[in-house]
RNA sequence: CGGGAAGUAGCGUAGGCCGGUAGCGCACCUGGUUUGGGACCAGGGGGUCGCAGGUUCGAAUCCUGUCUUCCCGACCA
């Protein structure tokens, strides 16, 4: 068949790429490095939105919008800021078309060049502090605590689908405090968030942690993040939280009068995550047999396929699966019943388990008889015969247990996952055969990170938080180090 | 951006070297039989062969350019 996915085995890649265009996530689409979002997908990530936003709503934030367009001389205020994105901005340059002279279609018109060049967003701090300026003259103004859920452009080389694509859909926060140890503790807070997010609702574990400089977000003075480990044993970054310090308030002279009436500087945090997370969903969980979605953010999170020969038992059937799903939704759980005839009962069973549906229901008029129904659980692939009575509440735990099962079993294998490495040749093995998170000594130079970087793509992923302290030496260069850090080829 | 591969109907592909009416499977439409793990029969529709030039009486095929995708690098909060 057409749809058939390549296993991880043959090609990791190319199963991932199978999981999304085949389970209807996403399309390539006639501009480079960007994705169409399919409405399966975008329902996906609309779940994942909802949740996130519902979660900073409850920590005291609140939504607003920026302009898509930065004046260029804005990126340059601060100068981390622009050397870190400078190389993959899209600049508007003209404002205006005009019919080709010479011939068919239209060029750009050579008087409608604009005075300044407009940046494309790559991220917004640099338009949100100028007009932070604005709105902050009082500690009474602070903290200033917003988000936005936006789209940004970043012109990447090598584009991925959710992974890697040239225009994607976030939300980034932008707040202000009037101390360092409050924006400290915005930037813990927020990670904290994104960290119950992944695990509880993503069942994707992840590692809480700090970038080291290289790593760091350009213009911060600490970049927090969260690591997720895929099934390929390669890590990715799946959200991250900066403490900005007072960079922001400086390149755009953002000051605020303090009890004591003298003028300071404004403390800043900005944190984000990304429609990457649909692609740490998919490698985190699937399987050779297509997607495997967790039921918090599921798009459907029962489907229900009827097994019937003629209108009598297709109306018998029908009429059933009417209460039944009365009750699931009256439960609040999102169920579909698939009653299109075009399809028999063997093409659905395999479509949704591409598509990633945790439960599945099949019922015919040999259940109805019994008064039960065959469940089908996708993470684990068991088929379940249970009576329809109280069907409901065995859903509702059901759905509860999946999604419990799907972290436990992530969680396990990642935690299979971090090793230690006491050598370099202990180091490079562990990378070429196990791979994973190696936890390993390091002397805590740039130098030393580039170069084991350069020969093994491995990078630091993060120092986690609350590591303990351990005297010993670099893998590398021999050197005194105290603590062990996380390295991992990554995404 | 460098190296490699590819683009022919919605999807997967044959044909290309050696130029001469574009073929197959799945999907789709109509009718019928079916329905407990990717149904079957009969009939039917859909293509300026990625795009733009060029060579030629004639181009899917040869030449040039260009766009897009995939893999490996470089790049990447």
């Amino acid at each position: 068949m057409s749809k058939e996915i390549t296993s991880r085995a043959t090609d990791y890649s190319q199963w991932y790429n199978d999981l999304v265009l085949k389970g209807g996530l996403a399309d390539y689409s006639a501009v480079k490095g960007c994705m169409v979002i399919k409405p399966y997908g975008f329902a996906l990530w609309e779940n994942m939105r909802d949740n996130l936003d519902r979660m900073f709503k409850e920590t005291g934030h609140v939504n607003a919008y920026f302009p898509l367009f930065i004046p260029k001389s804005f990126l340059s205020r601060e100068a981390a800021h622009v050397e870190g994105f400078a190389k993959e901005c899209a600049v508007i340059t003209h404002y205006r078309l005009k019919n080709d002279p010479n011939g068919q279609g239209v060029i750009v018109d050579p008087e409608a060049k604009l005075e300044e060049e407009l940046i494309v967003r790559p991220t917004s701090e640099t338009i949100i502090w100028s007009t932070y300026k604005d709105w902050i003259q009082s500690y009474r103004d602070l903290p200033l605590l917003i988000n936005q859920w936006a789209n940004v452009v970043r012109w990447e080389m090598r584009t991925r689908l959710f992974l890697r694509t040239t225009e994607f859909l976030w939300q980034e926060g932008h707040t202000a405090h009037a101390t360092a140890e409050e924006a400290v503790e915005e930037t813990e807070k927020m990670l904290d968030v994104y960290a119950t997010f992944s695990e509880e609702y993503m069942a994707v574990p992840v590692i809480k942690g700090v970038k080291t400089a290289n790593e760091r977000f350009a213009g911060a003075v600490d970049t927090y993040c969260i690591e997720a480990l895929m099934q390929d044993g390669k890590a990715l970054q799946a959200g991250t939280s900066h403490f900005l310090g007072q960079n922001f308030a400086k390149a755009f002279d953002v000051k605020f009068s303090n009890k004591q009436n003298q003028l300071e500087y404004v403390w800043a945090t900005s944190w984000g995550v990304s429609t990457r997370l649909v692609g740490a969903l998919v490698m985190a969980h699937s399987d050779d047999e297509g997607l495997i979605l967790p039921p918090k953010i599921a798009p459907m999170q029962v489907v229900i396929v009827p097994i019937f020969k003629g209108d009598d038992q297709k109306a018998a059937i029908d009429a059933k699966v009417n209460t039944i799903i009365q009750e699931l939704k009256a439960a609040g759980i999102r169920v579909k019943y698939d009653d299109n005839d075009n399809n028999r009962p063997g093409w659905k069973f395999a479509e949704y388990e591409m598509k990633g549906v945790p439960v599945r229901m099949a019922i015919g008029a040999r259940d109805l008889e019994k008064n039960v129904v065959e469940v089908a659980r996708r993470d684990t692939k068991e088929k379940m015969v249970i009576s329809l009575d109280g069907v409901t509440q065995y859903i509702i735990s059901l759905l509860g247990e999946i999604q419990q099962n799907m972290f436990n079993k992530a969680k396990a294998y990642r935690d299979e996952h971090i090793t230690e490495a006491n050598s370099w040749a202990e180091f490079e093995q562990l990378l070429d055969e196990k791979g994973g998170f190696i936890s390993a000594h390091w002397d805590g130079t740039v130098e030393t990170e580039i170069a084991i970087k350069e020969k093994t793509k491995a990078t630091i992923r993060c120092i986690p938080l609350n590591n303990k302290k351990e005297a010993g030496t670099c893998i590398l260069t021999g050197k005194p180090s105290e603590q062990r850090v996380l390295f991992a080829r990554a995404y």
